[in-house]
This record gives C-alpha cells, sequence and structure tokens, in this order.
DNA sequence: CATAAAAATGTAACCGGTTACATTTGTGAA
DNA sequence: TTCACAAATGTAACCGGTTACATTTTTATG
C-alpha cells in the first residue's frame, strides 16, 4: 500500500541504506544521490513507517500519559506541560485517563508497556500502595509522579509541598483575623495531596494556638456542598468564618453554595482555594489560592524522565515552588453581629423553600 | 533484555507459532501445552512486543487525538469521551496539543502517521482551509472532526448545530424580555463554532424584527473582557441588557468583569454561555448557557471512526443535539431607572479609580 | 599516473511478532 | 492393527526499517 524504503531505493536506483541514510541525515550521501533520493520519495509520498523503526531501534520515543480525570482544570494544565516538553523533545505521546480506578491503571499501563513506551508520567490514586507503580518498578521502566508525593517510601516525583502549602492557606487566614478555621475537601482516601494539605493546614492553626479547625470531606463526584455546609451554617454563630478548601474546583462550589445561602463572600465567609486554575481570576470575587505550576510540574516531570532515558541521572524529587494568590474571596473577618447574620439566614431559608 | 517470544517458545519447548497461538487465542493449543507455555511466560514476566506485532500485522490499534487547547474545559471533557470509547474498543491513543497553530497540527500529525495510527480524531483551526485535513485525505486516512463543522464542502464530523443553538440563545433572551442584545465572542477567525454561533444568534434577532445586537470581538489570550465592556456600559443607558457569550469560560469572565464594573447579573445585565461546562452549574449565579454533549460527542466521533475502520459506511456527519440549560445569570428584563444605573456606574467609577 | 586513504554506497542480518503451509500427532472406524 | 482424517504443532517467510561490515568510488598525494 503505503510506500516501503525499498520502494523509494529502487524508484531511486540506490540501496535501502542509501535512503535510510538520508531520511535520518546521518550524513555521508553525496549530492546528486540525495536529490535523486529526495526526488523519489516526493514522488512516491513515501512516510518512513515508525513501526519498522522502533523494531530495528528496539526505542519508540514514545511516553505514556496516565491521569485520574479530565475534569479538573490542574490535570488538563499538567499534559499541556507534559505535551510541550514532549513535542520540543521529539517525543510522541499515548494517553489513558483512569477515572481513579487501580484496575484502568494497570489495564492502560500495560497497553502502554506492549507498545513500548520509553517512560510514563503519571498521577495516580495511592502512591503509597500502588500495583502499578509496583509493576514499573519490577520492570524497571522509567516513571515520574506528577502531583503524587509517596510518603513511604521514595519514588521519582514532580510536586509542590502541599504541607507547607497547607500551612501557609491557614496562616494566610489567620493574618486577616480568621481564628475559627474549617477546611473543606474531597474524599481523602482518593487524593494523597489533600491529606497533605490538611495536615500542614491543621500544623499551622496548632502552632499558633487556635482551636483545630472542622474539617469537612465532601463527595467529589455529586458535589453535595450544599447539604454540608447548610447544616454547618445554619444559625450557628459558632460556624468558620474562613473556609480552606482542597482544590479551587471545591472552592468555586462553595462560594457558590455559600451565595445561595444568603451568606456573602468574603463579608460573611473567606475562602481560599489550591491549585490556582485559570477561571478563579475571571469569577467576581476573584479566588484566592494558592497556585500551582501545574504547567510546569508538567513539563519538568517529562524533562525530568526524558533526562533519565538519555542516563542522566538526576535527583528524583522535585519540588516545584508554590504561590498565594490573593483575590477577592479571602477578606478581614468582620466581628459579626449575631442579629445580623441571623437575619441572612432566615431571609436565605425563605428564599429556598419556595 | 525483556523476553521474547522465541525465549517463550525455547523455555516451553514449543514453537513460537504456538505461543503466538496461545497468547492471541486463536484457540488449537491442547491443554496441556498450554499450560506449559503459560508457566513459561509468567516465569520469563512476557509482555508481547506491540510494535513486532503492529509491524508484522501491518494495523496498530492505536488512534490519534489532536486538540488545540487544553485550558477550555470543553475539550478535555471530549477528550474523556474519546477516551471511553477507544478503551472499550481496545485501541490505544496518542495524542497532541496544538495551541490553534497550524504548523503544530501538521507536525504532530505527520508524527502519528508515521506511527501508522489507524485514524485520528481532531479539532482543528479552520475546517474549510486545513493543510492537515487536506493531507488526510490525500493519503486517504480516515479521520473525524469534533466541534468543527465546514461549511464548504463535506467532512466527517461530529458536532452541534451552531446555528440553531445561536438562534435558541437569541430567543431564550428575547423571551425573557430583552430587546437590546449583544454578543461576545472569542476571535472569530479561530473559531468557526463562533462564526456558526453568531449567524445564528443574529438570524434569529434579525426574524423577530429587533435590531442588530452589537457583536464583540475579545482576545482569548489576554480575556481583555473589562477593557471592552467598560466603555460600553459607561453611561450608556442604550448599552445591552443580555449579552450571548460563545462560550462559557467567556461568559463566566463577563460576568466577572460585570460584578467588577459594579453590575449586578442578571439584575441589571443577563448572560448566558456556551458549552455547558460543569463548573457553570456550580458559580453563584449559575450560568445559563446552551449544552452541548461534549463527552458524547467525543464516544460518537470514536465510535464513527472505529466502526469506519472495520469497514462500516457510516453517515459522515453526527449532529447530536443540544439543550438550553436555565440558570441563574439569565433574568427578566428590568425597565431600569436610568437615573439608577447611572449613579451604580457612577459608583463603579469611583471604585475603579481607588 | 599509481596508489593509499577517505568517502559513498551496497549487502544482508536483525528487531519480534504473525501466519500460510507443511508436518506430526491423535482419534475413531473398519 | 491399520488407515483416513482431524487436530495440534512446527517451519520459515514476511512486515519495514537500521546498521555492521564489505565493497566500490572518489579524492588527495607523491
Amino acid at each position: 500500500m503505503a510506500a516501503t524504503i525499498r520502494d523509494v531505493a529502487s524508484l531511486a536506483g540506490v540501496s535501502v541504506a542509501t535512503v535510510s541514510r538520508l531520511v535520518n541525515d546521518s550524513g555521508k550521501v553525496r549530492g546528486e544521490t540525495a536529490e535523486r533520493v529526495r526526488a523519489a520519495i516526493d514522488k512516491l509520498g513515501f512516510r518512513p513507517n515508525a513501526v519498522g523503526r522502533n523494531l530495528s531501534t528496539s526505542h519508540t520515543r514514545s511516553l505514556g500519559v496516565v491521569i485520574p480525570s479530565m475534569s479538573n482544570p490542574v490535570f488538563a494544565d499538567a499534559v499541556a506541560g507534559i505535551n510541550e516538553e514532549a513535542r520540543a523533545r521529539g517525543y510522541t505521546l499515548m494517553f489513558n485517563v483512569t477515572n481513579y480506578d487501580r484496575e484502568e491503571e494497570l489495564t492502560a499501563v500495560s497497553a502502554f508497556l506492549e507498545y513500548r513506551v520509553e517512560g510514563l508520567i503519571l498521577t495516580v490514586t495511592d502512591p503509597d500502595d500502588s500495583p502499578v507503580l509496583d509493576m514499573l518498578e519490577r520492570e524497571d521502566v522509567p516513571y515520574v509522579l506528577v502531583y503524587n508525593r509517596p510518603s513511604a517510601r521514595s519514588r521519582p516525583t514532580a510536586t509542590v509541598d502541599n504541607v507547607a502549602a497547607g500551612r501557609e492557606a491557614a496562616a494566610a487566614l489567620m493574618s486577616l483575623g480568621h481564628e475559627r478555621l474549617g477546611m473543606v475537601a474531597g474524599r481523602f482516601a482518593a487524593s494523597d495531596r489533600a491529606i497533605a494539605r490538611r495536615d500542614g493546614f491543621l500544623a499551622e492553626i496548632a502552632a499558633k494556638g487556635h482551636p483545630a479547625p472542622l474539617v469537612l470531606e465532601v463527595d467529589f463526584v455529586d458535589l453535595n456542598v450544599e447539604e454540608v455546609l447548610g447544616p454547618l451554617y445554619a444559625g450557628r454563630a459558632t460556624a468558620p468564618t474562613a473556609l480552606f478548601c482542597s482544590n479551587d474546583l471545591l472552592a468555586i462550589s462553595v462560594i457558590g453554595a455559600l451565595g445561595r445561602m444568603g451568606l456573602k463572600v468574603p463579608d460573611d465567609v473567606s475562602v481560599i482555594g489550591f491549585d490556582g486554575i485559570a477561571v478563579g481570576t475571571h469569577l467576581h470575587p476573584t479566588l484566592a489560592t494558592i497556585v500551582q505550576p501545574s504547567r510546569d510540574m508538567g513539563r519538568a516531570a517529562t524533562a525530568q524522565l526524558i533526562d533519565r532515558l538519555s542516563g542522566a541521572v538526576s535527583s528524583s524529587t522535585l519540588t516545584l515552588p508554590h504561590t498565594f494568590r490573593t483575590g477577592e474571596s479571602a477578606g478581614p473577618v468582620a466581628k459579626p453581629d449575631p442579629a445580623d447574620l441571623q437575619k441572612t439566614l432566615q431571609s436565605a431559608q425563605r428564599r429556598s423553600d419556595t
């Protein structure tokens, strides 16, 4: 069907070796010959078959990318970075999203290994107990994690320091005068990040001697934020004046839910998120958040992986810098007139009755 | 290095053909022999090399996915759908994002063709004038577009009817009593979708005999929404009471910008978006929008492509149903007291001076 | 001009599977 | 037991490149 290197060779009246040398411009082809070969290539529309090449050279210049979800923009951003770096280095990406399902992780990676990807970039469900990572280590396939940071053993990864970032979130809120804090997180079981962020958040609050915050877990799929927040803010003057959310998407939902409950952000409650997704800066109020450099994390992970493939021994744990981005959603604490708050809530109550 | 089929064969004391037959369970292996071979496979950790298989069978069971951006969740959603369908059918995906750059489209697709993907799923910059699609047709490589719908020639695609959807957006706003409408779009040059939506929007308004709406183009990268909207709403009582945005991300920015200008959505201005991205339902106000079934579009495109690969002749243009999702961002028009509006704006003005 | 060295080119094996066809083994009937 | 036929298994060519090594051509030098 498609022209092969042998077709080109015979049309140009040269050997396959010559064609191959020209195509891979490993020099060593005389100008006149090169011309003839190029003409043949054009005429036949020859496109070298990477499958043949890969088999012959036993390397594929391809990487596997495995991420748990596409619905959170952080993963999309990381993939954008991975894509950039891979393109710049001449690597092609194979891709799979696993829906936080270990079984899917396993089948996806198995398929990639059959295709002989040279390495993998992945975010897994639980990096401390991951069949798929065990498999990669057993078979000695290079990989780099993104977002994950195993707490037990050391595994190559590009992340931010989630614990420190959690502390900063707490510090930022406390420096605005908040003392009754809360944290809203997705299911901890699904996210080592959320756990680390919580740990930092709690540690910083404890260090300042403030009361331990409420930690709420919400179901990320159903996103039942109002159900969880409703009871909490129903008339209780002891409810948190500031909430730290384990990611931006959740923070956005929380702000929305608070608004629908008749509470104003940041006047009644301050909210800060985590991730730094782009949409946060366009909202009203703009979202205060801990920004992690997702794109750079993708790039860095990919760069590290490719370096390792070419024999470099790079330090395996990259910690990229996070930053705190101020936003309108986090403001100074107001000593609220309790009656006032009560009133707001009642009117909100009425509204939701209809 | 890694065990090959010949290693397995010699360890099990059989021929490579037998191993191959077992691995591809094409029957015809006696129970006892099968046992021996399986033992050898386990012992050696044999993982069949897809590169060898692909070369031999000259098909790869892989598809290429090419999308312009990862920053818009619609593409992420479509990719999720593509991923699901491909996985279900046993296909592996190669992946590239092109940043709306034709050059990158071309290099990405060329690479995929060298890897001998069996077909491609793509969203291109301009489907009516696309070197990359021309190339695919010239080389007779099956593909399906997502989101794009060429207006000139017919090309296989899975989309919604953007013109009809644009009409519906106009109808929805007019049925709320709005007469002075506006549209905010990204650069039309980069999006055949935006053009179609605008055309429908204008057509419906003209049909109702209302004045032609203002159409504003904003730069999607810089997202200079406030610069564009500021002058428009600066004291002019003739400014639109309702805005249709060519996509949800833009609508969110517009709502944010209006809020920062001191205008209330939907009390002062109604806003409706396009896409139906998930975050829209969590905002406050929730985003009214035309929902397109992105995930299903991805699935449908992939299903169609794979069907075509196995010889089916499916109709090439799929139009999936869109729906209008009501939201708090679009409300009935208020006959505003002009003085009142004026006042709001002045205070907003003051605020932005500081 | 002869010749050695360098440069260009060609030959053929190899990468790891699949599979048509050939051969061996197993089964059942006479 | 023997034979015909079916089932299982083996042999080897092939897919499309790359590349070590062999051979031929060109270039430089005395």
